[in-house]
DNA sequence: TTCACTTGGTAACATATGTTATCGTTTGCC
DNA sequence: GGCAAACGATAACATATGTTACCAAGTGAA
């Protein structure tokens, strides 16, 4: 949920607590799909151990759009907010524990917070940041060369390095695992 | 302002009316630079007629992240929330008649509005629409070629490519622009 | 252990894209 | 009208990247 912005905005504390009930804990293998494609997402979905992928198929081929980590939330927005079919997959990447908030008791969330001083402030917070997140992987990508988008990888979230398979994270760089393979070994010479 | 949301929320309008007179209007030719990279972005600014564009010089090459037409709204975000150096230019394409609300006023609006019943839907939802369109971009650089990014552009905002000459197209596809040039042919060939 | 599957590396070749240079046209300005 | 700058097309060549195929190591389940 929200609550991955606990820490920021500690007056979401109590609600926490309060709709920790409200959420369906799951144990879950690696590669469970959690959403599927063409789905409609009615949870939204926090994850407490483990790794997940936001992806999508594209005639035939797997793509990787985003990864989430411990303590982080998504969902497919889109679908979640306008009720329509997901572009999107979620699916873990490893063995996960996660909590899934159903829509419903998150509106009623909403609701409850929107009374809340600074909620408004909150709210425009936590989408500024979402999107200046997706702004920077844009300008990365007419900006740099697939090489400087894997260093920076490397450099700013090494930690998806090091726990995603290789596969995934050349679709999310968007180049091929064979280019990615020699872009690593490339980096490796060079040093 | 979010005044290029005032048919989505008609509550806005009295709005609009009383910060009227608080904005800067001005006249500008093409090429007129409202933002430099570098500086802090202090005004948010409404386009009345014209067309501007966002753009970052990245080692003595332009590149074009965004473009603005009649009626929409933009600012240097990250700068002006956090006043922070804007990474990012803003400059006019095309002669243009922009107004500028002055970030003290702005913030004055947020204060005054945040009372409105629906603010924080109504906050919630622009910014959702902004972070699911640049989500878009970002979907599309990893699903598609440029050859089909170009043409969704002319399916999808076929005034860009009336008004916007090719070369900041082609920085804003991640191309250059001869390979535009070429692409553009290879259509035209199509057919 | 064995077996199937996943993961990751590399080679060879095909294709896509960048770079530089040149040319003709258009546009804005004096 | 004339000049400089902007714009867009194209060619030739260099480099980057995709595709297909093959191999080796690691992993997990029966």
């Amino acid at each position: 949920m929200l609550f991955h912005f606990k820490d920021k905005f500690p007056q979401l504390t109590a609600y926490w607590d309060r709709y920790l009930p409200l959420q369906k804990r799951m144990e879950v293998p690696a590669k469970t799909v959690l959403l599927e494609e063409g789905k409609t997402s009615s949870n939204y979905i926090f994850i407490e151990k483990g790794c997940v992928r936001l992806a999508f198929n594209n005639n035939g081929t797997d793509k990787t759009v985003q990864f989430f980590f411990e303590n982080e939330g998504l969902t497919s927005l889109e679908s979640f907010l306008k009720n329509t079919p997901s572009l999107f997959t979620i699916e873990t990447i490893e063995p996960s524990v996660i909590y899934a908030l159903p829509k419903k008791h998150f509106q009623d969330l909403m609701t409850e917070l929107s009374v809340e001083p600074g909620f408004a402030d909150m709210i425009l917070n936590i989408f500024a940041e979402r999107q200046l997140h997706y702004m920077h992987e844009f300008v990365s990508f007419i900006r740099d060369t697939p090489e400087q988008r894997y260093q920076n990888l490397l450099n700013e979230r090494p930690h998806i390095v090091q726990r995603v398979p290789q596969h995934y994270i050349a679709s999310y760089l968007g180049i091929s695992r064979v280019h990615l393979s020699r872009i690593k070994s490339a980096l490796a010479r060079k040093r």
